[in-house]
RNA sequence: GGUCGCGUAGCUCAGCUGGAUAGAGCAACAGCCUUCUAAGCUGUGGGUCGAAGGUUCGAAUCCUUCCGCGAUCACCA
């Protein structure tokens, strides 16, 4: 059975006059040099601005077909596609470029197919699982953390946008000798401390104490290194340290007391996350944790050997040789049986794909690991798993601070929740220096500084590529003006006003206005709506959001200068006036769909 | 040392599978609100695209070498 349903991509499709004219070259190639060429094969640019003309074939290889020059190449195509399209008004010669002016009849017919496709639905019958987040339980979540959380919510909507099926996970790192200090710091120094006795946020409170585990260690190895040992035995030889490995041991043994402790403190952590993901706006349709999974893939360490695909050397450890791959052996299991990173992943992913049956499996950290992914997708191509082609690592560059990594421990990092409610601060500071929002409520007002301060931070982390490290000076505030979040949401509220005004008018204008004539920023805004379907499609196939960043700042550019240049409701003719309301509330539209694809929520008004 | 990534204006970044005189924002300077929201718009200055070769009609983009920065090559996760 299959549904009927409006395809955004497909109808887009139909409205994208740059695939006509691929098309249209192509049938004009073979006609006239009697070459074939396939659509795709040719190359169409915007015309650059100082040219006349809306779409600019590049000509130059097609040249090689005509066996004349360019020019004379471009002539006879430009000439034949005036001949026999009608939706080419002009055209003109520019070296090996063929500027193409598109009939405003056409415009006008493609801004109405553009209204009527504001919506996503048509399936493309795959499903694919975005992993992101994978914090550990011992700290507060970092804009480490936000920069990996802004990515992956914003990749999972781009995925449902290009018709995925999608399901967003997070895996908490919920075990291991981290979470051990934080219990023992508790434990030896927290005089019963909770969230509750405290006020602090659970994760925050656990976070302290992973602090206060590292200010004693480090006591006691200064000490040791003062009694005569080496730093090297320093570090390893304090009291503390082999208390946290001794409580490690006792967790790994279902210690009843341990269990309990690590039960309570992680619920806390979870509680404290929660809150944090709300503010941020993020959510996990299902949560792994690394207790339930570390002991897992095993199994697949035994199908491995038994496949005589993976070895066992001569102490009992357990290796798969990745050379042939460019990469080394790596350990599956440890002399004793125990397993390492790679193998509890090799396992989350099979448990994953039995959760899910995914097509795609895209997991969202940072490039720190990417030899990680590479042996985790070689392993499982060898064990021929069926979800091993789908893996996909959406690696991220770091956040660096001007002083260098960040590091929870040395309380160098910049909280997650500190830097949003600054960034909440901030857009109220803005806000209220700008006084245009007297008639909001105090509820109201709240609402859009979270908004406000949400645009700024989320789009300063996804306008930049992902794979690119980023800088981040606590000392310069992330802008609200320029080429920032606040600045579309701007533009967004401003077309707003207008709507609501052309309403208070009457909503002059029908649709027997026909509009004759298009300035030429109404016509960049057109040819950057109906590109809107590409570039979604990129997105996806490269896996990065700062496309759509870059696309939504673009649109709101050429809407902020067309605003700036015409007037909209005061426009003297009654179908000019009214081709361009159409035009900005579609532009509204257009503005908050790649928004929230972002994850960014727009105002009604600022 | 091996592998991978990055290097574009003072700063932060765009630049699609090679295409026109390399584009934005910030910062600096000069203009634009009795007119639809000035978180806006316009203009000026600012570049040997890390370096050198090569392929091509054509290179920031592709190839090679080199330089610089980072990550990784853990029986940590």
């Amino acid at each position: 059975m299959s549904v009927e349903c409006p395809n955004f991509a497909s109808q887009m499709k139909q409205a994208d006059i740059s695939r006509e004219l691929r098309a249209a070259t192509a049938k004009a190639v073979k006609t006239l040099f009697n070459a074939d060429i396939s659509d795709s094969e040719i190359l169409i640019n915007d015309t650059r601005k100082e040219f006349e003309g809306d779409y600019s074939i590049v000509v130059f290889p097609l040249s090689k077909l005509s066996r004349k020059s360019p020019e004379a190449t471009a002539g006879e195509i430009g000439k034949y596609l005036k001949d026999h399209y009608d939706i080419i008004e002009d055209y003109n010669v520019i070296k090996g470029f063929l500027n193409c002016l598109i009939k405003t009849q056409r415009w006008i017919e493609v801004f109405e197919a553009r209204e009527k496709t504001n919506d996503f639905s048509k399936s493309n019958g795959k499903k694919v699982v975005v992993e992101y987040c994978g914090p550990n339980t011992n700290k507060p979540l970092h804009l480490g953390h936000v920069r990996n959380m802004v990515i992956g919510y914003s990749m999972a909507n781009i995925l449902e946008a290009g018709g995925y099926e999608v399901h967003k996970v997070n895996i908490y790192n919920d075990r291991g000798i981290a979470i051990c200090k934080s219990m023992l710091a508790w434990q030896k120094f927290g005089h019963g401390e909770t969230p509750e006795s405290s006020g602090l946020k659970g994760d925050q409170l656990v976070g302290k104490y992973y602090v206060l585990f590292d200010q004693q260690y480090r006591k006691q190895v200064a000490d040791l290194i003062k009694n005569g040992h080496n730093e090297d035995d320093a570090k390893a030889a304090t009291p503390l340290l082999l208390e946290a490995q001794q409580m490690l041991r006792k967790w790994e043994s279902g210690d009843r007391e341990t269990i309990r402790l690590w039960e309570t403190m992680n619920r806390w952590v979870y509680a404290g996350f929660e809150k944090t993901f709300e503010t941020l706006g993020v959510d996990f349709e299902k949560n792994y944790y690394e207790s339930e999974h570390y002991l897992s893939g095993k199994e697949l360490v035994e199908e491995g050997l038994k496949k005589g695909i993976f070895f066992r050397k001569d102490d009992g450890s357990v290796w798969v040789d990745l050379t042939d791959r460019g990469m080394d052996q790596k350990i599956l299991l440890r002399k004793d049986g125990t397993s390492v990173y790679l193998t509890q992943d090799l396992g989350t992913a099979n448990s994953r794909y039995q959760d899910f049956e995914m097509d795609l499996s895209v997991y969202v950290v940072a490039d720190e690991q990417n030899y990680h992914f590479k042996a985790l997708k070689g392993t499982l191509e060898k064990l021929g798993k069926p979800y091993a082609s789908g893996i996909y690592h959406l690696s991220y560059g770091m956040v660096d601070l001007p002083s260098g990594k960040m590091k929870s421990r040395e309380g160098t990092s910049v909280d997650a929740d500190d830097l949003m409610q600054q960034m909440f601060d901030t857009a109220e500071e803005h806000t209220k220096a700008l006084g245009k929002i007297e008639a909001f409520s105090e509820q109201q007002a709240q609402v859009l500084y979270r908004k406000l301060g949400l645009g700024a931070l989320k789009f300063h982390l996804l306008r930049v590529n992902p794979k690119r490290r980023i800088l981040f000076n606590p000392e310069e505030s992330i802008e609200f003006h320029g080429d920032t979040g606040p600045f579309i949401q701007y533009t967004y509220a401003r077309i707003q006003s207008i709507l609501k005004k052309w309403e208070s008018m009457g909503k002059p204008g029908n649709n027997d206005d026909k509009s004759n004539t298009l300035e030429n920023i109404e016509r960049f805004i057109l040819r950057q709506e109906i590109a809107f379907s590409k570039v979604i499609e990129e997105a996806c196939e490269s896996m990065d959001p700062s496309l759509i960043a870059s696309f939504t700042l673009n649109l709101a550019k050429l809407y902020n200068r067309f605003y700036n240049e015409y007037p909209i409701l005061k426009a003297k003719d009654k179908s000019v006036l009214f081709f361009r309301v159409r035009l900005s509330e579609q532009v509204a539209k257009t503005i908050e769909q790649a928004m929230l694809l972002l994850g960014i929520e727009v105002p009604e008004s600022m």
